[in-house]
DNA sequence: TAGGTGATCTTG
DNA sequence: AAGATCACCTAT
């Protein structure tokens, strides 16, 4: 079942990063199918975290997206390589969203190698945000789309139990300041898939 | 451990 | 209009 936008639009940001661990992001691009188990997320609250890209209410072409009501994707370009695939949640006007860090393959694999130029399948294969979006598939062109759409959505699983899932610090904000410190990145406890320990 | 890469945002 | 910055990855 794909994941309803009640999920999607709580309040609750960090619940819904811990929660979309284990479920499986599934893309259905290129003429391609590829599904794969969510292993790492991290959470960026629009109003009070210095961190996120919309913090204390920044408007700009880029953030737009991230007021829509949760359960679109927002994705965007960093260092000029990589397209990062976040998940927007909350209400209409609260810019909150998840960033997916890393999966594990669970379908499509051949897709995968070939998109990332890879011969055999390692952790490198889907394990940090840009090595994850250019396996899966996403990339700027999927910026907005509607996550229950039939190109891309997140398929409900079972969360995995609070003592199977690590909580700490986010990876590359320490430009935040005090909210560098947040633990709002979580991933499964003794998994390999995971962009670094 | 350093360099590539380009959109975005801020400053002047 | 220009320059700093950036939620990263790869290879030495």
């Amino acid at each position: 079942m794909k994941l309803p936008l009640d999920f999607y639009q709580r309040d609750e940001v960090c619940t819904i990063a811990r929660e979309l661990l284990g479920k499986i992001l599934v893309t259905h691009l290129e003429e391609e199918t590829c599904k794969a188990i969510i292993t790492e997320t991290e959470a960026y609250n629009g109003r009070t975290d210095k961190a996120c890209h919309a913090f204390g209410g920044l408007r700009t072409k880029r953030t737009e997206v991230m007021y829509a009501a949760g359960g679109v994707a927002y994705v965007y370009l960093c260092y000029g390589i990589h397209q990062l695939f976040n998940v927007v949640t909350n209400k209409e006007g609260f810019a909150d969203a998840v960033l997916i860090r890393a999966c594990e393959p669970l379908e499509g694999v051949q897709t995968m190698l070939r998109r990332r130029g890879l011969q055999t399948m390692n952790k490198r294969l889907t394990s940090g945000p840009g090595s994850l979006s250019k396996a899966m598939g996403i990339s700027l062109a999927q910026n907005g789309a509607n996550l229950r759409s039939e190109s891309t959505w997140i398929e409900d699983r079972p969360s995995p139990p609070k003592d199977e899932i690590v909580e700490t610090t986010r990876i590359g904000v320490d430009y935040a300041g005090d909210d560098a410190l947040l633990p709002w990145r979580y991933y499964m406890k003794n998994n390999i898939w995971i962009s670094k320990n």
